[in-house]
This record gives C-alpha cells, sequence and structure tokens, in this order.
DNA sequence: GATGAATGAGCGTTCATTCAT
DNA sequence: AATGAATGAACGCTCATTCAT
C-alpha cells in the first residue's frame, strides 16, 4: 500500500507519477519495467519515490488495483442491475463491458494482459489469483441463479463452467488487443461467442 | 541452436544442463531466469555453458523445442489418426492428451505457462504467436472438417470458435497445474467442458 | 558527455576519477583499460561511475577533450598571435609547445600516443583521423601563407608537406616521452629538425 | 618463438596457420585479435595451437618477424648494393621499396601499422623500438657515409636526422595504406618528399 | 602429436534501494 | 518532505589457456 504521504500529494504530482506507472507497466512487464524511467517521466526525485511507495511491488499492486477499480466502473452497472437481467443477457452485457473498457483503456487492457508474466513470486501469485478466484464465484453465483431460473442446463458442472467463463472473458481483452489476432467487430465476436455458449448451456 | 559440443556431451552431464535449465525456467520466466544459477546447479563451469549454447536465448529456444517435441508425443497418437475420430471424441481426446503431458510433466507445463510472460521481446512474441496461430489453424480445420460431415453446427463463427477451443486448451493446462486452481480428477474437468462445448456446436 | 552528476561532484572526488582514467588509460590502451581499476583506482563505487558516465567510450571521450584542452592552452598563445611570426619561427614556436606539453603532461602525452591503437573501432578512426586532419589542415594554410610572403619554397607539395610537418610534429611528442627514444635537450632537438626543414623548405 | 612442433608441421598446415594469423592480426590489433578466431579459420585444434606457440605473444612475435624478414627482402636489393648508390638516391630507392612492399603486401602492413596500438606492455615496447632502433641506426650509418662523401651537409644533427628519416618512412606506409589518407601516385609522393629533404640535408 | 571440452577470472553494465543532506 | 548521489550485488558474456584423452 502507497503511504500516507503519497496519498496527500498535490493532486498534479500524484497524477503524473500514476501516469508514468501506467505507461511503463503498459510497455514492461513487472521485472523490465524500471523505477529510474517511471521517476524521470513523473519528473520526481528517485528519493521521493520511496517515500511514497515500499518499494516497486508496492507501487505495482497500488496500480493492479486502480485497474480493477477502473473496470469495476464499467461493469458496475451491469452488476447493480444484475436481477433484471436474463442469465444470458447479462453475460452479454459483462462481455461487452470488459470489451469496452479495453477499447477505452487500451494501456491498462495491456497492463492486465501482462498480468500473466509476473506470477514468478508466490506474492504475485496471490494477488492474480485473488482476482480470477473472485470472478470464478461471481460466475458461479450467476450460473446458480441462473440454474434456479430455469435459463442454465441444471447438467452442467458450475464450478467448471465458471471457470471457463472466466478464461474466456479475461481472453476477450487479449484477442482484441493487438494486430491481427482478430479480425472481427466487437459485436460479432461476442455474438460468436455467445451463440456457443448459450447452446452449449441454455437449459433445453 | 546448441552447438555441437552440447550434443556430444556425456548423457549425464547433457541431462544435467537440461535439468538444470528447466528448473529455472520453471520457477523464472526468462529474463529472471539467472544463467549463473543453472551453471551452478548442473554443475558446469560458465565458460562452458558458452561453448554449449550461443547464448541465453539459445538455450531457452532448446528448452522450449523440447517441450513442444516432448508435448507433440502425447499427442501424436491422436493427431496420427485423427480421421478416425469423430470431432468431439478427437477434441476430447487432445484435450485429455494436453492434461496427461501436463500431470507427467508440471515442469514442463510451468514453462509453458510462463510462455506469454516473454511477450515483450518482439523475438519472443513471433515465437510464441506461431504457437497460438498453428494451434488456431488446426481447430479451424477440424471444424471445417466437422461441419462438412454434419457434426458441428453450421452457424458457428469458425474464427472465433477456433479461438476459443485453443484458449481453453491452454487454460487447462493452467487449470491443473498448481495447487488450489481446481480441485476435481482429470475425467471431471474434461467431461464437463465437454458437455458444454458439444452442446454449444453439435449440429441439432 | 559525462553526465551532470558528474560536474557536480566535489572537486577532490571529481579529480580522483580523471587521475584514475588519465593513470588506467595512459597505462593501457582503450580496449584493455578497465572500469574495475579505475573504480578501485578512484575509490568509487563501480555504480557511481555509471551515474557520472554514459559507458567507457563516454569517459575516454571526455578525457581526450582535456587532454586536447590542455594542449591547446600551450599552443593557444601562438596560435593567437599567428601572424606576426615568420613562418620558421612559428614553426618552432609551435613544436616547442608542443614538446612542453608533452613534458608537463607525461601521462596525457601517453594517451596521446596510443591514440592510434585504437583506429580498430569506426568509431576512434572518426574522431582520430578529424584530429590528423585539422593538423594537416592547418600546416596546409601556414605553408600557403607562407608562400605568399615569400617565406616557403613554391615548388614545394603543400599537401604532401603538410602531412610531413603534422607526423614530425606527432613523432616531436613519442620522441621525447619514454626513456632511451633520444638522449637530448629540447631545444636542441627543435633546432636540429628546423635547421632541415628551414633548409628544405625556405624559398632561395 | 614458435616450438620445433610448428616448424615440423607439414607445409599446408603451418600456411594455413600463418596466414590465418596474418589476417587476424590485420584486422585486429593484438589485443582483440583472437586465438579462438585463428584456429577457426586455420582449421586446427585449439590445444594444437598451444603446441605450436607458448601463447598469442609468441604467435604475434613471429609473425611479426616474418614480415620484417618480408620486408627486407624488398629493401636487401637496395642495400646489397647501398655503396653503388649517391645518398639522396638511396634513400628515393629505400623510401620507394617501402611503398612497393605496402602495395604488394596491404595485410602486412595493415600489421605494420597496428604495431604502435600494442606498446601497452613493455615486452612489445622492446620488440618495437628494436625494429626502430635498427632503422635509426642504419639511416645514422647512412648519414655519416654520406657526411664523408660529401654529400649530406655536415652540420645537420646526425641522431636527429635519423629519427626524422625513420619516421618519414614509417609514415609513408600509413600514408599510403588506406583510402583518403592522400591521393598521389606514389612516385609523386616519394619525389615531394625527396625534394624537401633533398634541399634540407644537400651539403652546399 | 592432436584434440576440443573445461576452466574461471575478468569484462562492461544495470538497477532497486539506501542514505546523507 | 525532497533530493539525487551512492551503493554493490548481480547480470550475461568473452577468452586465453589448460588438461584429459
Amino acid at each position: 500500500m502507497p503511504k500516507s504521504t503519497f496519498y496527500n500529494l498535490p493532486a498534479n504530482k500524484k497524477d503524473r507519477v500514476i501516469e508514468a506507472a501506467i505507461d511503463e507497466f503498459a510497455a514492461f512487464t513487472y521485472y523490465k519495467a524500471s523505477i529510474t524511467r517511471i521517476v524521470e517521466k513523473a519528473d520526481i526525485a528517485k528519493g521521493s519515490f520511496y517515500q511514497y511507495f515500499e518499494d516497486k511491488k508496492d507501487l505495482y499492486n497500488y496500480i493492479i488495483a486502480l485497474i480493477a477499480e477502473e473496470k469495476l466502473e464499467y461493469l458496475g452497472e451491469v452488476i447493480n442491475n444484475m436481477d433484471s437481467y436474463e442469465f444470458f443477457q447479462l453475460l452479454r452485457e459483462l462481455y461487452s463491458s470488459g470489451i469496452k473498457f479495453a477499447r477505452a483503456n487500451p494501456k491498462l487492457q495491456a497492463i492486465g494482459n501482462k498480468l500473466y508474466s509476473n506470477i514468478d513470486s508466490p506474492i504475485f501469485k496471490e494477488v492474480i489469483d485473488s482476482q480470477k478466484v473472485k470472478s470464478i464465484e461471481f460466475f458461479q453465483m450467476l450460473l446458480k441463479k441462473g440454474i434456479e431460473r430455469g435459463e442454465v442446463d441444471e447438467n452442467i458442472n458450475i464450478e467448471l463452467v465458471s471457470h471457463m467463463l472466466t478464461i474466456l472473458n479475461i481472453s476477450l481483452g487479449e484477442l482484441i488487443y493487438e494486430d491481427g489476432q482478430i479480425n472481427m467487430d466487437d459485436m460479432k465476436i461476442i455474438e460468436g461467442m455467445l451463440y456457443v455458449l448459450e447452446n452449449g448451456l441454455r437449459s433445453s
């Protein structure tokens, strides 16, 4: 967690640090990212950095949390009105929000895509897994509701399918992220995926 | 490519080098992996290493090739008899072989899981993408055959579904790779996934 | 160019670095000169060195520039009053200043003598050649003036003679540089050389 | 000195070693020259090299001696008939032979030009200086004879002028060696230099 | 005598972090 | 709180030389 000194910073300087960090982590994986470049870009002293953050990891975790927060804002509306959506419609909205987020925040998406690069240290694994676990649990909950409502096939393996939905969700971000990966407009991607999932999961 | 000196090495020493390298690349991403640790573990001189390999990248590529080779042995049988399987049966076999490989070679699987970490450098991106592309093209081919035979729903978006199948395939390796990810026996995982995919993809 | 951090260093430390570098480059050619020895001698951390200089070449160029500067101070007076000297008197002064510099700065002279060692790398070739070319052009200019004034024989091959004067000038530094080369006092050396050149070049 | 094993080598292999060494020392200074490259080029085993030569220096000295020998062959004719030449005619012949040698053996000349790069170690200084000293002593002898015969001005400083003649002789090799140095045909260079020297040295 | 693998000290360079001011 | 110089362990890599066969 950043130190109190960081939160007390004038907005301008604080933002410079955040922007520099985002640029750096979007361009390099954690280990290749350089504090030196970040402080240069943010135009703060090297020593100051260590008065704001414990260390490199501290900054990284802070930025990851920022991304999660930002992403939640995209999903927030959907999630808040969760119960008014039919299961597959909700899935469509969630995936769609994810793509919108990636389109609107390509750098943040780039950092997200690099997440798995940093599984080296157990500490990161924890951070990352907890993210994934949250997503999986969320889908499990949705699936259960969907089954209760008779929308989702009750014969599916809930635990596994929640994994699948999570992975496919994550893959969407990567899919659209860079050149050549796939050449389709966003709606086609979502509809194509939903077509399979709906056939695969809907109760008959 | 390793130099001829490496191939001429006594099996014992050669194996020590390979094992040390696998351990290292399983524990660290490419950039964090340390030649120093590898030679220490393998108990060879630093200079010797550079008599065997051009450089770090040379070793890494060699290990990746080793993994690919090893993995092919698991898939080989299935692929060779590709035409005698029905589409979903083939999918089942492929996923099953992937899991068997990961179970039998957890370290190699770990290295594979880290592959995406190295997308930073353009050189690696090329290697990795080509891998993925091959897999995607393979699934496209399978899907087309499946549609021709009337086994697979002709309304699916082939390009997208081949992506999905690739991603799910890769995720299987990660899924079972370490503690806590998922707690099921392999058959249950495969059947759970196939149940959804078969419902989602089979022609009605 | 050294980084600003170097120029901001306390004089004491800065001088230690310079002295260590001069000692090293006086004792070894560029490629054999060792940063490790330099930082040990200067008693600074290896990392500090790279806060002061971009790399080894940066330091080397800085030292070369220092020598050029130092040498110019010896020649400056003469060059500034160029037009008030007769050609051969000017030549005498130039050679004399060169010898004085070498006597006063034997280590810098030693580095200068090694300059030609580094012609291997194109980068150095450029630096070194430009030095020589400057000297040659300077002598060409002097010769032309001398001919105009009727002091110098108009039948000489200007291009070639400017080469000769440059080479003899450089050789003076080497001549007196170390033990055994020649055992004469400086005036005798200059007068001996001038005697020949004056007879050889003066218009009759 | 090379070991007897080297001299006992079949001519073919011996020549391959010599040629590879000449190529290497022509392309790189002593310290940058690589034994590894030499043995590769000569197609002999690394270990064999050390059965032929004590070390790198041993080989280098051998090659230098070879060059001296080769060069002497060019001068030999002139030197043998020394007494039948007038002083300045002899000088002309000597310089002319030097240029011919350089033109005929550009690689050997390149090695010669690099000689001064290797003054680092006292051992080399000795080797090189002894070469120079020989040349200087030779010119001293010539000058004395020239004075006796009344061809050379008796007022010159013999010791110094012998240095000058040596340096100018060496410089001739460098002068013609590479692009851009000077753009004249060989006779023009020699005549231009001799014109000055003759005027400068001839007894009046 | 021939081989070529083995050696290890040494190289220049990087970087997150600490510390004195 | 801010600064930025200082640190030193670690990095990948090179190379002449040795040594076992």
